[in-house]
DNA sequence: GAGTCGCCTTGATCGAGATCAAGGTTTTGC
DNA sequence: GCAAAACCTTGATCTCGATCAAGGCGACTC
C-alpha cells in the first residue's frame, strides 16, 4: 500500500481535511477541486526523530512535531537559523542558492505533494502565490528577530527569548498572564546551537532562570512559566 | 516641480529605462505598456546620507547609494538585520509584524511607485509575484548565512565575510583571483552593529588583517583585497 | 591658527561566556 | 536488571571580546 493510496483509503488527516478545518498551512486558498486534486497528489509520510528532510523541492504541511533548519561551518560548527513547528508549511519556492539541511527534532507528520503541483496552481492562481509571499516574508521578520538575538542579546537575554518562542508555538492562543507548562522538543545541543552558545552556558543559565523563580523545570525536558508576560520581560525587547 | 514631473520631463534614469536596460530590480518582467504606466507613477528621489527611509508600503528600486536595515532593543542597543546596494528593490510587499527601520549610509537615489500600482500588476502578472517570492527568498537566504555568523563565527571570520560581501556588492562580476579595492560605506560603529561586536573589536580586527597582509587600509573607509579568494579562506565557511 | 566635533586607533583591564573536567541522570539495548 | 551510551549539571579556570581610558586625525567653524 502506497502512502498515496493511504490518504485516499483511511481516514487520516490529509492535507486538505485538516488544514481546511484549521485553516492554516496551504490550505485557505483552495477551492474544492483543487483540495480534491492536491488529495490525490499529496503523500503522507511519518518519519522518527533526527531523521534529515531531503530539500528536494517538495512542499508539505507539518502535521505534527518540529523540525530544524541549520547551517554549518566548513570545521563543524553548527548554527540552527530557524524550526518549523506543527502546523507550518515547509519547501522553498524556487531553488536557492544554498542548500539547507532540515531535520526532524520529533516524531513528525508531513503531508507532502510534488512541486510541480504547486507551481502550476501558483500560475493559475494569483492567491497561493501571495500566500507564498507572505509565509515568506513572516519567515524573514522571523530570522531578523534572531540576527538581532544572536547579534546583541545577553545569554540570559536569549534563553528567556527561546523560551518565549517555544510557548508561543505550543499555544499561539494563550493568555499572557495565565500560567504554562510545554515541552522543549530540544536537546541542550539544540538550544545551544540556535542561540550562538554553549551547552554548559545552556544549562547554567537555565538553572539560573529557576532560581529566580522565573521558570520552573518539571523536568529535563519539560518547562512551566508563572506566565508569558514575566518572561517577555526577560527578553530584552 | 513635483517629483512625477521631473521624471517624465528630465532624462533622469526612471526606473523602467534605467532597470530594463539592467535586467534588475523588478523590471525585467515588465512589458513596455506596464513600464509606460510605472513612469508615470513614479517619482525619483535623492535622499541625504542618514536620512530615515518610511515604511510605508511603497516599492522602490535603489538606483545608487547603501541602505542599512536595523531592529533595536528596548535599551538602544542596535542590532543591522540587513543591507541594500543599488541596485535593489526595496519594500515589503504586505505589512509584516513587525515594522522595521531603514536608513539611508550614504547618500542614496530611489525610483519609487506606490503600493497599489504594484499590488495591482502582481495579480494581473503572476511573473511578478514569482519575483518577488524569489527575491524575498534571496533575502531569507542572506538574513541564514549571517544567523550562522553571529552566532558562531569569531570576531576575525565576521570582518572577513563582511568586507567579502561589500566587495562582491561593489563588483559582482570580478574576477574571484585578482585584487580588487573598494570603498566601506559604513562607519565602525556600523559595522560593529551589524557585526554584533564593538567598534574597538572591529578596529582592531582590522589592524589585524592589515598587518597579516590580508587587507589593505587605503584610507579609513577604503580597502584593498589581493583577491577575493584570500579573504574568503578566513570566512569560515 | 586655534578650537571643536566626529570618528578612529591603541593600550590596559575586566568579565561573560567558553573550555576543561568530573560526576549525575536518563535512555537504550541486551 | 545491568551495562553502555547519551544527555545534563555543576565547578574551576581560561580567553576572547567588552569596557574603560587616552590620544590621534581630519573636517569644519570662527
Amino acid at each position: 500500500m502506497t502512502a498515496r493510496q493511504d490518504v485516499q483509503q483511511a481516514d487520516v488527516p490529509a492535507i486538505c481535511k485538516s488544514c481546511e478545518a484549521r485553516q492554516d498551512g496551504l490550505c485557505g486558498a483552495f477551492n474544492a477541486r483543487q483540495l480534491a486534486e492536491l488529495a490525490k497528489a499529496s503523500s503522507r509520510h511519518e518519519v522518527p526523530a533526527g531523521t534529515e528532510l531531503p530539500d528536494d523541492g517538495t512542499y508539505s504541511n507539518l502535521l505534527s512535531g518540529v523540525v530544524k533548519l541549520t547551517r554549518n561551518l566548513s570545521d563543524g560548527r553548527q548554527q540552527i537559523v530557524g524550526f518549523h513547528f506543527a502546523p507550518d508549511f515547509l519547501g522553498r519556492p524556487f531553488e536557492a542558492k544554498k542548500p539547507i539541511r532540515a531535520e526532524a527534532l520529533t516524531n513528525v507528520a508531513l503531508c507532502s505533494f510534488p512541486k510541480v503541483i504547486i507551481d502550476r496552481m501558483a500560475n493559475e492562481m494569483p492567491e497561493l502565490g501571495r500566500l507564498l509571499l507572505k509565509h515568506t516574508l513572516n519567515e524573514l521578520d522571523e530570522a531578523r528577530d534572531w540576527m538581532a538575538a544572536l547579534g546583541r542579546k545577553t545569554a540570559s537575554e536569549k534563553l528567556a527569548s527561546f523560551l518565549l518562542m517555544v510557548a508561543r508555538n505550543t499555544d499561539p492562543a494563550h493568555h499572557p498572564a495565565s500560567p504554562i507548562s510545554f515541552d522543549l522538543p530540544l536537546t541542550r545541543t539544540d538550544i545551544a546551537d540556535f542561540l550562538g552558545l554553549t551547552i554548559e552556558t545552556v544549562s547554567r543559565e537555565l538553572s539560573r532562570l529557576r532560581s529566580d523563580g522565573t521558570i520552573r523545570i518539571v523536568n529535563k525536558r519539560q518547562i512551566s512559566l508563572a506566565s508569558m508576560a514575566q518572561i517577555e520581560e526577560r527578553c530584552g525587547d
